[in-house]
DNA sequence: AAGTGTGAACTTTTTCACAGCT
DNA sequence: AGCTGTGAAAAAGTTCACACTT
């Protein structure tokens, strides 16, 4: 199975099994059969099981799956045992609160500086994290590796997003209005958006009741 | 054609259509074609046209689609011609962080009031919004419609889970990093958090060159 | 006995290809 | 002539059902 073939639905699910994990070993639950996990993921059994199926013979048949083991071989599987360096695009209030905090560094997410390109932003240092003029990326890329962008800037997105494609940064998270989209299967872009959220909620209340 | 047949995917499509849209007309641009606009959202024109069947006839043959009134039409569907009343459970920077962020309410959601069940955290006024305890939700609830509730807490997001859906708020978004779900088809249910659009990245970047 | 892992059946979604309107 | 809207075909994803292991 090669990794490309991966379904992006599975993908997204496969995170939402690490994370409810991750909530049932807080709770000290040691095991767990794929009806349970799946009832408590919105998935059907089997699907759940198939989708493990993509990352290894995680269960035991006759028994379920351990919580603690299941959760490292997804960690593991979705490379979130290895730690990445982050840049942020814009110093925005969304920057400024993803910069301050403290829960991305403890899942292995580095911030390590921030841009933009309004004057009156460069030089600042907040929370540790130095805020460089754009144009600057490129020595912040020579001297270490970044792994991650992202875009917080509501008025420039393609400007960030095309800095950063130079610099050969190939995993992006938009968090601007504006969705972006690469062709390049060496890019990968997640957009989100606070709007875009909540406009699929006002769909359903449109629709409902 | 049902409204609860509108598949997942193309509502989320139909999110990204409405925004690219709107970039477009900023950009002062009349008129696009289903390829020029698949192209922006990086799908197939097809795909593109099949989607917006589902919101009417909207295109005109051998022309194209008008920018504008697409974009009218999407929004109308989409809800987002209405105005919205938001509630926020648990008063955490990224809480504070939506409360002062005006793009929200240009978008048409207005943030009512914010809950948490710390003392200290009880009483203050944010941007106009006071944070209340959360046992006096309903309060709130009878004297204004509550359409959406957003759960910023990270280590009780199943109380205001528990709350919101008590007061008959049945479109939330969680921006937990504990994923919710429920199997009542009333209740909608948009999960969100940082580290979970960071893990599909991560595990791009573990599979790729 | 219980519950996983998975081929096969089924369902849904996507893409094709073209009729039909402007 | 050009581009939409849409049935039909193709592809993809989901669920079933059961062989198999503990």
């Amino acid at each position: 199975m090669k990794i490309k073939d991966l379904p992006e639905n599975t993908l997204h699910r496969l995170v939402i099994y690490l994370n409810v994990l991750d909530a049932l070993e807080k709770k000290k639950v040691d095991s767990v059969s794929s009806e349970e996990l799946a009832k408590r993921c919105g998935v059907n059994p089997a699907q759940l099981r198939k989708d493990l199926s993509f990352v290894g013979n995680l269960g035991t048949k006759g028994v379920g799956y351990s919580v603690k083991s299941l959760k490292f071989s997804l960690k593991k599987f979705l490379g979130r045992t290895e730690e990445w360096n982050l840049v942020v695009g814009g110093l925005t209030p969304l920057a400024e609160y993803l910069i301050n905090n403290r829960d991305l560094q403890k899942e292995g997410f580095y911030i390590m500086s921030a841009f933009d390109t309004r004057p009156e932003k460069i030089g600042l240092i907040i929370n540790g994290v130095s805020v460089y003029n754009l144009d600057q990326l490129s020595y912040v890329t020579k001297a270490i590796k970044v792994h991650i962008g992202i875009i917080t800037s509501e008025d420039k997105p393609e400007e960030y997003f095309q800095a950063f494609l130079r610099e050969n940064i190939r995993a992006i998270l938009n968090l601007s209005s504006t969705p972006l989209y690469s062709e390049n299967p060496e890019v990968k872009i997640e957009n989100f958006s606070f709007p875009m959220a909540l406009t699929k909620l006002s769909f359903f209340l449109k629709n409902s009741s």
